[in-house]
DNA sequence: GGCGCATTTGACCGATCGGTCAAGACTCTC
DNA sequence: GAGAGTCTTGACCGATCGGTCAAATGCGCC
Protein backbone atom coordinates (compact mmCIF):
# COMPACT_ATOMS: atom_id res chain seq x y z
CA UNK A 1 0.00 0.00 0.00
CA UNK A 2 2.92 2.44 0.41
CA UNK A 3 4.03 4.77 -2.52
CA UNK A 4 7.50 4.25 -4.07
CA UNK A 5 10.43 6.26 -3.19
CA UNK A 6 9.86 9.26 -4.78
CA UNK A 7 7.39 10.91 -2.55
CA UNK A 8 7.78 11.15 1.68
CA UNK A 9 5.60 8.35 2.97
CA UNK A 10 2.51 8.79 5.31
CA UNK A 11 4.35 7.97 8.36
CA UNK A 12 3.68 10.53 11.35
CA UNK A 13 5.29 14.06 11.24
CA UNK A 14 8.72 12.28 11.18
CA UNK A 15 9.78 12.19 7.75
CA UNK A 16 13.60 10.76 8.26
CA UNK A 17 16.14 10.13 6.07
CA UNK A 18 16.76 6.19 6.00
CA UNK A 19 14.77 3.65 6.83
CA UNK A 20 16.98 2.60 9.80
CA UNK A 21 16.49 6.40 10.81
CA UNK A 22 12.97 6.16 10.95
CA UNK A 23 13.02 2.85 12.94
CA UNK A 24 15.29 4.35 15.65
CA UNK A 25 13.10 7.19 15.94
CA UNK A 26 9.96 5.32 16.10
CA UNK A 27 11.54 3.35 18.88
CA UNK A 28 12.78 6.17 20.61
CA UNK A 29 9.65 7.72 20.88
CA UNK A 30 8.07 4.47 21.98
CA UNK A 31 10.41 2.94 24.69
CA UNK A 32 10.49 6.80 26.23
CA UNK A 33 6.79 7.19 26.39
CA UNK A 34 4.91 3.69 26.32
CA UNK A 35 7.17 1.47 28.24
CA UNK A 36 10.54 0.48 28.79
CA UNK A 37 11.99 -2.73 27.48
CA UNK A 38 8.82 -4.70 27.78
CA UNK A 39 5.91 -3.16 26.75
CA UNK A 40 7.23 -2.22 23.26
CA UNK A 41 6.79 -4.37 20.32
CA UNK A 42 8.48 -4.48 17.54
CA UNK A 43 5.24 -4.78 15.58
CA UNK A 44 4.42 -1.05 17.33
CA UNK A 45 7.58 -0.10 16.73
CA UNK A 46 7.42 -1.22 12.97
CA UNK A 47 4.22 0.56 12.72
CA UNK A 48 5.10 3.65 14.39
CA UNK A 49 7.85 4.21 11.62
CA UNK A 50 5.91 3.07 8.75
CA UNK A 51 7.69 -0.42 7.60
CA UNK A 52 7.40 -3.61 7.63
CA UNK A 53 7.98 -5.41 11.11
CA UNK A 54 10.38 -7.69 9.15
CA UNK A 55 12.82 -4.44 8.44
CA UNK A 56 13.72 -4.36 12.68
CA UNK A 57 15.34 -7.63 12.49
CA UNK A 58 16.90 -6.66 9.33
CA UNK A 59 18.45 -3.59 10.23
CA UNK A 60 18.75 -4.15 14.48
CA UNK A 61 19.47 -8.27 14.15
CA UNK A 62 16.23 -8.55 17.36
CA UNK A 63 14.43 -6.47 19.75
CA UNK A 64 17.78 -6.38 22.75
CA UNK A 65 19.74 -4.73 19.54
CA UNK A 66 17.22 -2.14 18.71
CA UNK A 67 16.86 -1.56 22.39
CA UNK A 68 21.09 -0.80 22.97
CA UNK A 69 20.93 1.05 19.67
CA UNK A 70 18.43 3.83 21.16
CA UNK A 71 20.47 3.71 24.27
CA UNK A 72 23.97 4.55 22.75
CA UNK A 73 22.58 7.26 20.90
CA UNK A 74 21.55 9.08 24.17
CA UNK A 75 24.78 7.56 26.14
CA UNK A 76 26.79 9.42 23.76
CA UNK A 77 24.97 12.53 23.93
CA UNK A 78 25.36 12.40 27.56
CA UNK A 79 28.88 11.62 27.58
CA UNK A 80 29.84 14.11 25.61
CA UNK A 81 28.13 16.84 27.22
CA UNK A 82 29.33 15.98 30.71
CA UNK A 83 33.17 15.45 29.25
CA UNK A 84 32.58 19.23 28.02
CA UNK A 85 31.21 20.58 31.54
CA UNK A 86 33.85 19.53 33.20
CA UNK A 87 36.91 19.07 30.89
CA UNK A 88 37.28 22.88 31.02
CA UNK A 89 38.75 25.36 33.28
CA UNK A 90 38.23 26.50 36.61
CA UNK A 91 38.56 25.18 40.16
CA UNK A 92 36.61 21.99 41.74
CA UNK A 93 33.91 24.20 42.51
CA UNK A 94 33.35 26.10 38.96
CA UNK A 95 33.63 22.10 37.11
CA UNK A 96 30.82 21.24 39.34
CA UNK A 97 28.79 23.68 39.11
CA UNK A 98 29.14 23.36 34.96
CA UNK A 99 28.48 19.38 35.61
CA UNK A 100 25.82 19.66 37.37
CA UNK A 101 24.55 22.70 35.40
CA UNK A 102 24.85 20.32 32.19
CA UNK A 103 23.32 17.29 34.24
CA UNK A 104 20.30 18.78 35.11
CA UNK A 105 19.59 20.32 31.41
CA UNK A 106 20.42 17.36 29.27
CA UNK A 107 18.25 15.35 31.83
CA UNK A 108 15.04 17.64 31.58
CA UNK A 109 15.47 17.25 28.28
CA UNK A 110 15.59 13.79 28.23
CA UNK A 111 13.30 13.05 31.10
CA UNK A 112 12.14 10.15 29.83
CA UNK A 113 15.59 8.39 28.82
CA UNK A 114 16.33 8.84 32.49
CA UNK A 115 13.14 7.22 33.22
CA UNK A 116 13.90 4.57 30.90
CA UNK A 117 17.66 3.66 31.96
CA UNK A 118 16.54 3.61 35.73
CA UNK A 119 13.70 1.11 35.26
CA UNK A 120 16.36 -1.00 33.72
CA UNK A 121 17.67 -1.53 37.33
CA UNK A 122 14.77 -3.78 37.87
CA UNK A 123 15.58 -6.10 34.92
CA UNK A 124 19.00 -8.06 35.67
CA UNK A 125 18.57 -9.08 32.04
CA UNK A 126 19.44 -5.28 31.08
CA UNK A 127 21.56 -4.70 33.98
CA UNK A 128 24.45 -5.06 31.48
CA UNK A 129 23.28 -2.33 28.73
CA UNK A 130 22.93 0.26 32.06
CA UNK A 131 26.01 -0.37 33.47
CA UNK A 132 28.02 0.60 30.34
CA UNK A 133 27.03 3.76 30.55
CA UNK A 134 27.02 4.04 34.41
CA UNK A 135 31.19 3.16 34.97
CA UNK A 136 32.72 5.76 32.85
CA UNK A 137 30.19 8.36 34.54
CA UNK A 138 30.74 7.16 38.14
CA UNK A 139 34.69 7.18 37.41
CA UNK A 140 34.40 10.47 35.58
CA UNK A 141 32.84 12.08 38.62
CA UNK A 142 34.34 10.47 41.36
CA UNK A 143 38.09 11.35 39.60
CA UNK A 144 36.81 15.01 40.53
CA UNK A 145 35.25 15.16 43.11
CA UNK A 146 38.44 13.39 44.95
CA UNK A 147 40.27 16.57 44.67
CA UNK A 148 38.27 17.86 47.59
CA UNK A 149 36.67 14.43 48.98
CA UNK A 150 38.23 11.92 51.08
CA UNK A 151 38.00 8.01 49.63
CA UNK A 152 35.75 7.36 52.47
CA UNK A 153 34.04 8.94 55.22
CA UNK A 154 30.43 10.03 55.76
CA UNK A 155 31.83 12.87 53.20
CA UNK A 156 33.03 10.59 50.81
CA UNK A 157 33.76 11.10 47.21
CA UNK A 158 31.62 7.94 46.16
CA UNK A 159 28.98 9.30 48.91
CA UNK A 160 28.74 12.78 47.02
CA UNK A 161 28.76 11.01 43.68
CA UNK A 162 24.84 9.30 44.54
CA UNK A 163 23.58 12.72 46.33
CA UNK A 164 24.57 15.08 43.83
CA UNK A 165 23.76 12.75 40.72
CA UNK A 166 20.21 11.94 42.43
CA UNK A 167 19.43 15.14 43.06
CA UNK A 168 19.77 15.87 39.66
CA UNK A 169 18.59 13.15 38.31
CA UNK A 170 15.46 12.16 40.43
CA UNK A 171 13.92 15.52 39.75
CA UNK A 172 13.56 14.62 36.18
CA UNK A 173 12.46 11.00 36.82
CA UNK A 174 9.72 11.83 39.71
CA UNK A 175 8.36 14.21 37.47
CA UNK A 176 5.16 12.82 36.41
CA UNK A 177 4.72 12.39 40.64
CA UNK A 178 5.71 15.43 41.83
CA UNK A 179 3.80 17.02 38.78
CA UNK A 180 0.89 15.82 40.39
CA UNK A 181 1.89 17.22 43.96
CA UNK A 182 3.20 20.28 43.02
CA UNK A 183 0.58 21.38 40.62
CA UNK A 184 2.95 22.56 37.99
CA UNK A 185 5.25 20.68 35.82
CA UNK A 186 8.86 20.54 37.61
CA UNK A 187 10.74 20.37 33.70
CA UNK A 188 9.41 23.60 33.32
CA UNK A 189 10.60 26.86 34.01
CA UNK A 190 10.21 28.31 36.90
CA UNK A 191 10.22 25.12 39.13
CA UNK A 192 13.56 23.63 36.72
CA UNK A 193 14.97 26.37 37.47
CA UNK A 194 14.43 26.80 41.23
CA UNK A 195 15.89 23.21 40.79
CA UNK A 196 18.64 24.28 39.24
CA UNK A 197 19.50 27.11 42.55
CA UNK A 198 18.99 24.39 44.77
CA UNK A 199 21.45 21.73 43.22
CA UNK A 200 23.84 24.57 43.49
CA UNK A 201 23.59 25.72 46.38
CA UNK A 202 23.56 22.12 47.76
CA UNK A 203 27.28 21.76 46.00
CA UNK A 204 27.92 24.84 47.69
CA UNK A 205 26.84 23.80 50.96
CA UNK A 206 28.95 20.58 50.85
CA UNK A 207 32.28 22.24 49.38
CA UNK A 208 32.06 24.53 51.87
CA UNK A 209 31.84 21.99 54.56
CA UNK A 210 34.88 19.89 52.98
CA UNK A 211 37.06 23.17 52.47
CA UNK A 212 36.42 24.00 56.11
CA UNK A 213 37.58 20.26 57.49
CA UNK A 214 40.26 20.37 55.63
CA UNK A 215 41.57 23.64 56.91
CA UNK A 216 40.82 22.54 60.40
CA UNK B 1 24.06 -1.84 65.91
CA UNK B 2 22.34 -2.63 62.57
CA UNK B 3 22.83 -5.56 60.97
CA UNK B 4 21.49 -5.57 57.72
CA UNK B 5 22.01 -8.45 54.94
CA UNK B 6 20.73 -7.70 50.79
CA UNK B 7 17.32 -9.69 51.93
CA UNK B 8 16.95 -12.01 49.82
CA UNK B 9 13.74 -12.59 49.16
CA UNK B 10 11.71 -15.54 50.97
CA UNK B 11 13.59 -18.95 50.07
CA UNK B 12 11.71 -21.03 47.82
CA UNK B 13 10.53 -24.22 50.69
CA UNK B 14 8.36 -21.54 52.49
CA UNK B 15 5.03 -23.91 54.04
CA UNK B 16 3.43 -20.46 54.54
CA UNK B 17 -0.14 -20.85 55.89
CA UNK B 18 -2.64 -20.03 53.35
CA UNK B 19 -2.68 -20.41 49.71
CA UNK B 20 -3.26 -16.87 49.31
CA UNK B 21 0.03 -16.06 51.30
CA UNK B 22 1.72 -18.52 49.41
CA UNK B 23 0.95 -16.72 45.81
CA UNK B 24 1.60 -13.26 47.63
CA UNK B 25 4.77 -14.25 48.81
CA UNK B 26 5.75 -16.30 45.59
CA UNK B 27 4.55 -12.84 43.71
CA UNK B 28 6.67 -10.82 46.02
CA UNK B 29 9.89 -12.74 45.39
CA UNK B 30 9.16 -12.89 41.31
CA UNK B 31 8.03 -9.46 40.89
CA UNK B 32 11.30 -8.08 43.39
CA UNK B 33 13.86 -10.11 41.74
CA UNK B 34 13.20 -11.21 38.31
CA UNK B 35 11.70 -8.09 36.85
CA UNK B 36 8.93 -5.88 37.26
CA UNK B 37 5.16 -5.92 36.42
CA UNK B 38 5.88 -7.28 32.88
CA UNK B 39 8.84 -9.83 33.11
CA UNK B 40 6.46 -12.22 35.56
CA UNK B 41 4.01 -14.37 34.74
CA UNK B 42 1.21 -15.67 36.39
CA UNK B 43 2.46 -19.31 35.88
CA UNK B 44 5.54 -18.19 37.25
CA UNK B 45 3.85 -16.95 39.91
CA UNK B 46 1.76 -20.29 40.29
CA UNK B 47 4.78 -22.61 39.87
CA UNK B 48 6.52 -21.47 42.65
CA UNK B 49 4.16 -21.18 44.95
CA UNK B 50 3.76 -24.75 44.07
CA UNK B 51 -0.23 -23.77 43.35
CA UNK B 52 -2.50 -24.42 40.31
CA UNK B 53 -2.11 -21.07 37.84
CA UNK B 54 -5.77 -20.75 37.78
CA UNK B 55 -6.39 -19.72 41.80
CA UNK B 56 -3.90 -17.36 40.98
CA UNK B 57 -7.28 -15.33 39.40
CA UNK B 58 -9.30 -17.13 41.86
CA UNK B 59 -7.64 -15.55 44.96
CA UNK B 60 -6.38 -11.87 43.33
CA UNK B 61 -8.40 -11.07 40.21
CA UNK B 62 -6.39 -10.28 38.08
CA UNK B 63 -2.59 -9.98 37.63
CA UNK B 64 -2.41 -6.13 38.35
CA UNK B 65 -4.85 -7.27 41.42
CA UNK B 66 -1.73 -9.11 42.65
CA UNK B 67 0.95 -6.70 41.72
CA UNK B 68 -1.29 -4.17 43.61
CA UNK B 69 -1.78 -6.32 46.39
CA UNK B 70 2.28 -7.22 46.72
CA UNK B 71 2.65 -2.99 46.61
CA UNK B 72 0.01 -2.91 49.38
CA UNK B 73 1.93 -5.21 52.25
CA UNK B 74 5.05 -3.34 51.71
CA UNK B 75 3.31 0.39 51.31
CA UNK B 76 1.73 -0.13 54.88
CA UNK B 77 5.03 -1.73 56.39
CA UNK B 78 6.37 1.83 54.58
CA UNK B 79 4.24 4.16 55.53
CA UNK B 80 4.21 2.35 59.13
CA UNK B 81 7.77 2.99 59.91
CA UNK B 82 8.15 6.30 58.84
CA UNK B 83 4.82 7.64 60.96
CA UNK B 84 6.78 6.01 63.83
CA UNK B 85 9.46 7.84 63.00
CA UNK B 86 8.19 11.17 62.75
CA UNK B 87 5.43 11.47 65.21
CA UNK B 88 7.77 11.53 68.19
CA UNK B 89 9.23 14.12 69.93
CA UNK B 90 12.19 16.87 69.34
CA UNK B 91 12.66 19.46 67.25
CA UNK B 92 12.87 18.69 63.39
CA UNK B 93 16.16 17.68 63.59
CA UNK B 94 16.10 15.03 65.84
CA UNK B 95 12.71 13.78 64.03
CA UNK B 96 14.44 14.41 60.55
CA UNK B 97 17.21 12.25 61.74
CA UNK B 98 14.84 9.41 62.73
CA UNK B 99 12.90 9.84 59.50
CA UNK B 100 16.30 9.50 57.53
CA UNK B 101 17.10 6.33 59.55
CA UNK B 102 14.05 4.66 59.24
CA UNK B 103 13.63 5.21 55.59
CA UNK B 104 17.39 3.98 54.96
CA UNK B 105 16.96 0.68 56.94
CA UNK B 106 13.39 0.15 55.40
CA UNK B 107 14.87 0.99 51.35
CA UNK B 108 17.88 -1.10 52.08
CA UNK B 109 16.13 -4.23 54.01
CA UNK B 110 13.43 -3.79 50.66
CA UNK B 111 15.88 -2.29 48.07
CA UNK B 112 14.02 -4.64 45.77
CA UNK B 113 11.08 -2.97 46.51
CA UNK B 114 12.80 -0.01 45.79
CA UNK B 115 13.96 -0.38 42.93
CA UNK B 116 10.37 -1.94 41.81
CA UNK B 117 8.95 1.30 42.40
CA UNK B 118 11.08 3.19 40.71
CA UNK B 119 10.54 1.10 37.63
CA UNK B 120 7.07 1.41 37.17
CA UNK B 121 7.77 5.41 36.98
CA UNK B 122 8.13 4.54 33.40
CA UNK B 123 5.08 2.55 32.97
CA UNK B 124 2.37 5.17 32.88
CA UNK B 125 -0.42 1.88 33.08
CA UNK B 126 0.82 1.61 36.74
CA UNK B 127 2.06 5.26 37.50
CA UNK B 128 -1.66 5.22 39.54
CA UNK B 129 -0.29 2.40 41.97
CA UNK B 130 2.51 4.43 42.86
CA UNK B 131 0.61 8.07 42.96
CA UNK B 132 -1.34 6.30 45.46
CA UNK B 133 1.94 5.50 47.74
CA UNK B 134 3.59 9.06 46.92
CA UNK B 135 1.26 11.20 47.72
CA UNK B 136 1.16 10.79 51.21
CA UNK B 137 4.81 10.59 51.86
CA UNK B 138 4.94 13.85 50.07
CA UNK B 139 2.71 15.72 52.41
CA UNK B 140 3.80 14.24 55.30
CA UNK B 141 7.55 14.83 55.11
CA UNK B 142 7.07 18.64 53.37
CA UNK B 143 4.70 19.11 55.88
CA UNK B 144 7.73 18.25 58.47
CA UNK B 145 10.49 20.38 56.23
CA UNK B 146 8.33 23.04 56.31
CA UNK B 147 9.07 24.18 59.94
CA UNK B 148 12.58 25.35 58.85
CA UNK B 149 12.55 25.70 55.07
CA UNK B 150 10.39 28.22 52.98
CA UNK B 151 7.71 27.08 50.70
CA UNK B 152 9.04 28.61 47.94
CA UNK B 153 13.31 29.27 46.65
CA UNK B 154 16.29 27.31 46.12
CA UNK B 155 16.02 25.82 50.11
CA UNK B 156 12.32 24.78 49.58
CA UNK B 157 10.76 21.71 51.29
CA UNK B 158 9.95 20.74 48.07
CA UNK B 159 13.44 20.57 46.95
CA UNK B 160 14.79 19.23 50.26
CA UNK B 161 12.27 16.34 50.00
CA UNK B 162 13.67 15.19 46.63
CA UNK B 163 17.16 15.78 47.57
CA UNK B 164 16.69 13.70 51.06
CA UNK B 165 14.61 10.90 49.82
CA UNK B 166 16.80 10.19 46.82
CA UNK B 167 20.13 10.22 49.27
CA UNK B 168 18.44 7.86 50.76
CA UNK B 169 16.71 5.90 47.72
CA UNK B 170 19.17 6.03 44.68
CA UNK B 171 21.59 4.02 46.90
CA UNK B 172 19.79 1.24 47.53
CA UNK B 173 18.00 0.91 43.70
CA UNK B 174 21.38 1.88 42.06
CA UNK B 175 23.33 -0.69 44.54
CA UNK B 176 23.30 -2.90 41.67
CA UNK B 177 25.70 -0.87 39.70
CA UNK B 178 27.32 0.64 42.60
CA UNK B 179 28.33 -2.89 43.87
CA UNK B 180 30.31 -2.92 40.93
CA UNK B 181 32.71 -0.19 40.86
CA UNK B 182 32.78 -0.01 44.46
CA UNK B 183 33.97 -3.87 44.77
CA UNK B 184 31.24 -4.63 47.88
CA UNK B 185 27.80 -3.93 49.36
CA UNK B 186 26.20 -1.10 49.37
CA UNK B 187 23.71 -2.31 51.62
CA UNK B 188 26.08 -4.77 53.72
CA UNK B 189 27.40 -3.53 57.02
CA UNK B 190 30.11 -0.94 56.06
CA UNK B 191 28.92 0.64 53.31
CA UNK B 192 25.56 0.85 54.31
CA UNK B 193 26.91 3.01 57.41
CA UNK B 194 29.04 5.20 55.81
CA UNK B 195 25.60 5.86 53.62
CA UNK B 196 24.07 6.50 57.05
CA UNK B 197 26.78 8.96 58.60
CA UNK B 198 26.27 10.67 55.04
CA UNK B 199 23.16 11.37 54.98
CA UNK B 200 22.92 12.24 58.51
CA UNK B 201 25.77 14.59 57.99
CA UNK B 202 23.89 16.30 54.84
CA UNK B 203 20.72 16.82 57.06
CA UNK B 204 22.74 18.70 59.62
CA UNK B 205 24.85 20.80 57.10
CA UNK B 206 20.99 21.63 55.31
CA UNK B 207 19.68 22.22 58.48
CA UNK B 208 22.57 24.73 60.10
CA UNK B 209 22.12 26.49 56.48
CA UNK B 210 18.84 27.18 56.76
CA UNK B 211 18.93 27.96 60.29
CA UNK B 212 21.61 30.85 60.01
CA UNK B 213 19.47 32.16 56.94
CA UNK B 214 16.46 32.68 59.41
CA UNK B 215 18.66 34.30 62.12
CA UNK B 216 20.06 36.53 59.10
C1' DG C 1 19.56 -5.77 -21.70
C1' DG C 2 21.19 -8.56 -17.80
C1' DC C 3 23.63 -9.51 -13.46
C1' DG C 4 24.41 -8.85 -8.40
C1' DC C 5 23.34 -6.93 -4.19
C1' DA C 6 20.78 -4.54 -0.87
C1' DT C 7 16.23 -3.75 0.59
C1' DT C 8 11.42 -4.83 1.37
C1' DT C 9 7.38 -7.64 1.77
C1' DG C 10 3.64 -10.66 3.73
C1' DA C 11 2.89 -14.95 5.28
C1' DC C 12 4.19 -17.95 8.73
C1' DC C 13 6.21 -20.26 13.08
C1' DG C 14 6.32 -21.93 17.93
C1' DA C 15 6.00 -20.05 22.40
C1' DT C 16 3.85 -17.59 25.84
C1' DC C 17 0.73 -14.43 27.60
C1' DG C 18 -3.63 -13.19 30.81
C1' DG C 19 -7.77 -15.04 31.55
C1' DT C 20 -11.93 -18.47 31.53
C1' DC C 21 -14.55 -22.53 32.48
C1' DA C 22 -16.88 -26.65 33.93
C1' DA C 23 -16.05 -30.19 36.65
C1' DG C 24 -13.91 -32.27 40.76
C1' DA C 25 -12.55 -32.29 45.84
C1' DC C 26 -12.72 -30.69 50.30
C1' DT C 27 -15.10 -28.97 54.52
C1' DC C 28 -18.68 -27.71 57.39
C1' DT C 29 -23.56 -27.84 58.82
C1' DC C 30 -28.05 -29.81 59.30
C1' DG D 1 -25.79 -38.87 54.49
C1' DA D 2 -27.37 -34.87 51.84
C1' DG D 3 -26.53 -30.59 50.55
C1' DA D 4 -24.07 -26.01 50.30
C1' DG D 5 -20.29 -23.30 49.82
C1' DT D 6 -15.41 -22.79 49.34
C1' DC D 7 -11.09 -24.30 47.05
C1' DT D 8 -8.72 -26.50 43.48
C1' DT D 9 -7.80 -28.58 39.09
C1' DG D 10 -6.40 -29.20 34.10
C1' DA D 11 -7.84 -28.25 29.79
C1' DC D 12 -8.75 -24.60 26.87
C1' DC D 13 -9.19 -19.80 24.50
C1' DG D 14 -7.86 -15.83 21.56
C1' DA D 15 -4.28 -12.56 21.32
C1' DT D 16 0.27 -11.29 20.98
C1' DC D 17 5.00 -11.96 21.26
C1' DG D 18 10.03 -12.16 18.92
C1' DG D 19 11.81 -14.06 15.10
C1' DT D 20 12.24 -16.49 10.31
C1' DC D 21 11.86 -17.17 5.41
C1' DA D 22 11.41 -17.38 0.47
C1' DA D 23 10.01 -14.54 -2.79
C1' DA D 24 9.57 -10.01 -4.76
C1' DT D 25 11.35 -5.41 -5.70
C1' DG D 26 14.54 -1.70 -6.46
C1' DC D 27 18.94 -0.13 -8.22
C1' DG D 28 23.79 0.52 -9.62
C1' DC D 29 26.99 -1.34 -12.87
C1' DC D 30 28.87 -3.68 -16.96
Amino acid sequence: MTRRRPSIPPAPPTPEATTEARILGAADALFCTVGGYDGVSTRDVAERAGVNKALVFYHFGSMRGLFEAVLERYYEAHQRGLAEALSGVGDVRARMHRLVDAYLDFMATHARYATLVQAQLANPDTHALVEKSFEPLYRFIEEALLEVAPREGRAAARQLFVTFSGAVINWCTYAPLLSRVLGDDPLGSPLLEERRAHVRWLVDLVLDALERSEGA
